[in-house]
DNA sequence: TCTACTGGCGAACGGCGTTCAGCGCAACGT
DNA sequence: ACGTTGCGCTGAACGCCGTTCGCCAGTAGA
C-alpha cells in the first residue's frame, strides 16, 4: 500500500511565515538566493501561492526589512550623550543590516513606514532633539545617516558576493585585492595621476570599519554647529 | 529574385560601440531597460555576439561607468578654495550620475580603476592634500564622499523608477507621496512615536537637493578638524 | 590554393517574477 | 443534512533575463 507521497501536512500559509523564511534565506545565503520560488519551495508549494499573502517581491522585501528592524534594541534617551547615542544606534543598525546580507538593497529608497522602523526613527530623532538640533535639520540629518549606513552595508554585501564568487575566504580575498590594487596604483604614470601614484598606500589602506567610522564621525560631529545647546 | 532580407551591412562590432549604445539606453530609458539582449538588438544581432568583446554584463557596466566619468570636467586646482572645489566636484559627479539614471548601481562597490574615474579620484585627492588633510584621512574621506553621492543618486533613481511605474509625472508623484506620508505620520499614536507625530512636517519637508547638500556639507566641512593648514 | 583561425550567430538552458484558470475544502445558509 | 459559495491554494504557462555551446563564413597566413 503506497502512501500519497509526501502529503504536505501544511495547512495554511501565513504572511509572517513567508517573511520569516525570507529572512532566514537572506541571512544564510544572501539576497541573491532569495526568490519567490525559493521561499515557495521552502514552504513546500509553488510560487503562485505566495501572492495571496504578499503583493509582490517588493512588498515582501519591505516586510522583511521592518521585521529586521525589530531586532534593534531601542536605547533609553540620555540627553548629554546624544551624539554618542546616535553613533551607537547607527553602528547597531549597520551591523544588523550587514548580518542580513543586504536588505539594504530594499531599504535604500523606501521611506521607513513600518512600525519597527518607525520606532528606530523616532528614537534617533529624539536624540537629535535632545542635542538641540532644529527639527528640520535633525530630520534631514537622520535621513542622511540612514542613507549612509545603508549604502555602506550595501557596498559590503556586494563585496561579500564577490568573495563568494571567487571561492576564497574573506581575509585572503581582501588582502589579495588590496595588494593588486596597490601594485596597480603604484605603476600608474605619475605625470597623469601624481597623487594616486604617490599615496597609493594611503588609498588602499584602512579597514572597512575604519572607513565606516570616519564617515559616521563626520556626519554626526558636524551637527555641532546646528546644536542650540551644544 | 529575392534579396536576402535585410542583410546587415555591419561588419564588425567594437567594444566602444557596445559601451556607447549601453550608455544611450541607460540615459534614455533607465538601467532596467539595459540588457545584453537590448544592446544586441540595437546593434542588429543576437546577444551572444557581445561576449566576444565583453566578458559579461558586469564588465559592460564597469566600462560604461568609466566612460561616463569622462564627461566630468576636471577643474584646475585652486588650493584656498579646496573645500568648495570638493563640493563642486561632488555635485557635478552626482549630477552626471543622476543623468545616467543609475550607473550608481554599478559604481557602488567597484574600486574605480578605469582611466577616467582615476582622473577624478586624483583631482579630488589633490584637493584634500591642498587642504592640508593627511593622506590617509583624505583617502578615506574621498571614499566616503563618493559612496555618499553614489548612494544618493541610487536612491534618486529608484524613486524615478517608481514615478515611471505610477504613471504620473515627477512633481505630482513626489507631492502626493509627501502628502500621504505627512498624513500617515500625523495620525500615528503619539505615545509610541511622540517625536515623529509632533514633527511630521519637518520629517517630510525639504527637497531632494536640500537633503543632498546637508549631507555633503557635513562630510566636507567636518574635514576642517583634520586640516593642518586651515 | 589550401588551411587554420576567429569573430559572429541561432538556438537553447536554466533561472526569474508574475498571471490565470481552476481545484478542493471549510464554512455557511437553509 | 445537504447544497452552495467563497477562498486559499495550485500547476502551468508567459515573457523576460544572462550566459553557453556548436556551427558557420569569411579572412589571413603558409
Amino acid at each position: 500500500m503506497t502512501w500519497p507521497a509526501e502529503r504536505p501536512p501544511r495547512k495554511t500559509i501565513t504572511r509572517a511565515e513567508i517573511v520569516r523564511i525570507g529572512l532566514r534565506v537572506v541571512r544564510e545565503e544572501g539576497i541573491d538566493a532569495l526568490s519567490m520560488r525559493r521561499v515557495a519551495t521552502e514552504i513546500g508549494t509553488g510560487p503562485s501561492s505566495l501572492y495571496a499573502h504578499v503583493a509582490n517581491k517588493d512588498e515582501l522585501l519591505r516586510l522583511m526589512f521592518d521585521e529586521m528592524c525589530a531586532l534593534l534594541p531601542i536605547p533609553e534617551l540620555d540627553p548629554p550623550r546624544w551624539k554618542e547615542q546616535i553613533k551607537e544606534l547607527a553602528r547597531a543598525g549597520h551591523q544588523v543590516m550587514i548580518e542580513h546580507n543586504d536588505l539594504a538593497r530594499a531599504a535604500i529608497a523606501t521611506i521607513p513606514t513600518g512600525p519597527n522602523a518607525l520606532r528606530i526613527s523616532n528614537a534617533m530623532f529624539g536624540m537629535m532633539l535632545a542635542g538641540g538640533i532644529p527639527p528640520r535639520i535633525g530630520a534631514w540629518a537622520m535621513d542622511r545617516i540612514f542613507l549612509y549606513i545603508t549604502a555602506d552595508a550595501y557596498e559590503y554585501s556586494i563585496w561579500r558576493d564577490q568573495v563568494k564568487g571567487a571561492g576564497s575566504d574573506k581575509e585572503t580575498f581582501l588582502s589579495d585585492l588590496g595588494r593588486e590594487t596597490l601594485a596597480y596604483f603604484e605603476q600608474l604614470p605619475a605625470d597623469i595621476y601624481p597623487h594616486i601614484a604617490t599615496y597609493a598606500t594611503a588609498l588602499v589602506g584602512g579597514s572597512v570599519d575604519e572607513r565606516f567610522e570616519l564617515g559616521l564621525e563626520l556626519l554626526v560631529d558636524g551637527l555641532d554647529k546646528y546644536s542650540g545647546v551644544s
